[in-house]
DNA sequence: CGAAATGTTGACTATATTCAAGGCAAGTGG
DNA sequence: CCACTTGCCTTGAATATAGTCAACATTTCG
């Protein structure tokens, strides 16, 4: 996996510190909770293979979607020693999760400015996820939403891969997880997704994500640049 | 400032190092820019003193804002070095800045890894600010959008100041402001903020924002804990 | 004082939600 | 192997929340 062009290079110091760090290795199974909301005390994680996702909810069931979580991610940041977690996070397939202790986040930084930098990184980053996010539920519409989705999606887990264009990406989301991230409703959801996959821009199906119209999908969004994900450090 | 007790208090070499990183003060009035979208290599700031707030554009010039700025916090961290910020920021009120140039971020890291892990968490607490909004602009009615707004505000600004439940706190942001932070038009923002005044939950005058229900409130945006912003970091 | 920005309100419209019903595919247990 | 359940997708109809348009009041500021 650090092989991939989507991820930094680190020197042999740097990975030795994460590798002692390192507690162990965790499987989950598809729709499993990795942390609760609530939970006090999680530990760190990072996602090694597999998908899931971040996620609030208000005390009468609805469920905002914070950010999918693809290969890499690391998670669990924001949460202060002792503190309860703010969301819960639960996978979208099987998921390989690699543990670390609360306090490795001191300990990286203590040890290891550089490393120490990176995860600030890592979090500024998905902060401007989440920033992205939070401009299309604002102010785009659901046709938007949706294009802005698919695109950025499509350019995450394709930077995880060799050849996207014609396989396809993974794309292990059910419509009620796509209403959640964007907050929609599940029927208009519905609506809206089999309008532009009959509008010749995309095709989902078998649990892939075809792009058949970026461009046209790029336009309806208002995105520029060539938005490949920039190479990021791997903890 | 430092003496409140909202922040932390740090080591006189933490200080010194932060001290020493300091390029010089910038004032701005009401309504500047700070920070353009797309500008490349903006510096890294304080907020010393006044009211800021971030925000997104599209094309068409519907604003998303992101979160709002608050003497203490850091500005800046999302961009890389040599990157397009992706965000603009501009001031709500006169406002004071501590600038710093861009590879202080790096330096902080390298010279005190204490003031570093200071750093992610002060992102990361930003992210989960963020995450909060996402949750209310998805997922929360207009009613309880602004209520959850005015609580949020409320709690931070009164965190700044001694007395806030007599004299209110500073409320400087116009109706456009809540409407953008919050994903609605500016039409329905006035109409919600009219009807929560009439029922005597909460008073916006002569720029300050007086707390009538705090309960009421509370109990309308689905709010629990007390709220009481954590104690920070301040850089 | 006049211009510009902000706040307020009513009428109309539209986007998106809710409700309801049915289809399909996969998994389960008899 | 087949009935039955369950989860996910799909669609139409009725409804509601929020947006748009328009006009006017009020405040701020040069």
């Amino acid at each position: 996996m650090r092989s991939l062009d989507l991820f930094q290079t680190h020197e042999a110091a740097e990975l030795e510190l994460v590798q002692s760090l390192k507690r162990r290795d965790m499987r989950l199974a598809v729709g499993q909770a990795l942390i609760q909301e609530g939970q006090v005390d999680a530990p760190l994680y990072t996602l090694q293979s597999g998908w899931a996702f971040r996620f609030k909810t208000l005390s009468d069931g609805r469920r905002q979607i914070l950010n999918f979580l693809l290969a890499g991610d690391f998670i669990g940041v924001q949460q202060k020693m002792g503190d309860a977690a703010a969301h819960g996070v639960e996978t979208l397939t099987d998921a390989v999760f690699c543990v670390f202790q609360r306090d490795s986040l001191w300990e990286i930084h203590r040890r290891s400015p550089s490393m120490g930098f990176n995860i600030t990184w890592l979090t500024a980053h998905e902060e401007s996820l989440v920033d992205d996010t939070l401009l299309s539920v604002g102010r785009r519409s659901a046709e938007e939403r949706i294009a802005m989705l698919l695109i950025l999606l499509f350019k995450r887990a394709a930077a995880l891969q060799a050849d996207a264009g014609a396989k396809g990406v993974p794309f292990p989301l059910t419509q009620q997880h796509v209403a959640d991230a964007l907050g929609l409703s599940l029927v208009h959801t519905n609506k809206t997704l089999r309008k532009l996959e009959r509008r010749g821009l995309h095709h989902i199906g078998d649990g892939r994500l075809y792009m058949r119209d970026v461009k046209a999908l790029a336009r309806l969004a208002d995105l520029y640049g060539d938005g490949r994900p920039p190479v990021r450090p791997l903890v």
